[in-house]
DNA sequence: ATCCAGGATCTCC
DNA sequence: GGAGATCATGGA
């Protein structure tokens, strides 16, 4: 990918493996909005960023403010997972898996976005027994209750936040996992900052800690906030996926796929299982 | 009206 | 370890 900065916009050219409404359309992230044809609002890091794609050209831009090339490189070329080359990794997943291979070539524009843990954490609990546009909903009711600007609530604006508000707000019988959540993170029991020298294993056990986490919203959260690579999340729709195309139809517990995943995919399962979440929702 | 959703928890076996 | 009921909320 090249860009420039023009007219406080960055103007984007050879975009590779990358379609701004696959990417924020194949459940990873939640605070966005479809505007138009390949044409998207979305927020992150307390920006609203504009995205309008055109082929392999994309402009990026501010509302109410210029988006310098700085800022663009700082924030958004890591969110948008620029640097890595998913050429790449499609090939290695891909290469002597005709399964994997349908389920890239179907949207080969996705990209895994580098979020906020703290967000992905308090999102993802949200997400548990739910839908995605009522999930997308009780988030935005949380930073509007709670944020500043379009930001999303820091832990200390959410300190004193309770079971009856977070319920107020829709979130249903979610609310006291929120309110265990955030003191956990509050506590520093749990780290809410990406930092790799935690070790996954241990990142897991925090999670898991908090109430109303499992093993499949811990992966999300390892995932989608930390950036581990090697997680799995197997949802009703992963397991799905997995027992009709790789187990024969079988009935398979979740330590089995954790186990075919591994050995598959290795330091890249989270990319087949992104794709593969992708698919089998659209090709249900 | 009844069922169900990117699940987790509790109970019971 | 696994099967079943229950948990808010709102859309089909």
């Amino acid at each position: 990918m090249k860009y420039i900065e023009k007219n406080g916009k960055i103007l984007a050219t050879n975009l590779q493996q990358f379609n701004i409404g696959q990417i924020l359309e194949c459940g990873q992230c939640f605070r966005f909005e479809k505007l138009g044809e390949d044409f998207y609002s979305l927020v992150a890091f307390g920006q609203c960023l504009f995205v309008q794609q055109n082929g392999s050209r994309a402009e990026f831009w501010y509302e109410n403010a210029p988006l310098p090339l700085g800022e663009f490189e700082r924030v958004w070329l890591d969110y948008f997972d620029i640097k890595r080359d998913y050429g790449v990794i499609q090939a290695k997943i891909a290469h002597s898996d005709p399964i994997m291979r349908r389920a890239v070539d179907f949207a080969p524009g996705i990209r895994l976005l580098n979020q906020d843990p703290w967000e992905m954490l308090i999102s993802f609990i949200i997400s548990q027994n739910n839908r995605i546009p009522q999930i997308k909903q009780v988030i935005k009711n949380i930073c509007e209750a709670f944020g500043e600007g379009c930001a999303f609530p820091t832990p200390q604006q959410l300190a004193n936040a309770t079971a009856e508000d977070f319920r107020a707000l829709k979130v249903g019988f979610r609310d006291k996992y929120l309110v265990d959540a955030v003191a956990h993170v509050l506590s520093g029991n749990l780290k809410a900052q990406r930092d790799k020298s935690i070790a996954t294993a241990d990142l897991r056990e925090q999670l898991l800690a908090v109430k109303g986490i499992g093993e499949k919203v811990a992966h999300c959260i390892l995932l989608m906030g930390y950036g581990r690579h090697d997680s799995f999340p197997v949802d009703v729709w992963v397991q799905r996926v997995m027992e009709r195309l790789y187990f024969d139809d079988k009935k398979t517990s979740v330590a089995k796929i954790h186990q075919f995943a591994a050995e598959q995919w290795g330091e890249n399962a989270a990319f087949a299982n992104q794709y593969l979440f992708h698919y089998i929702r659209m090709n249900p």
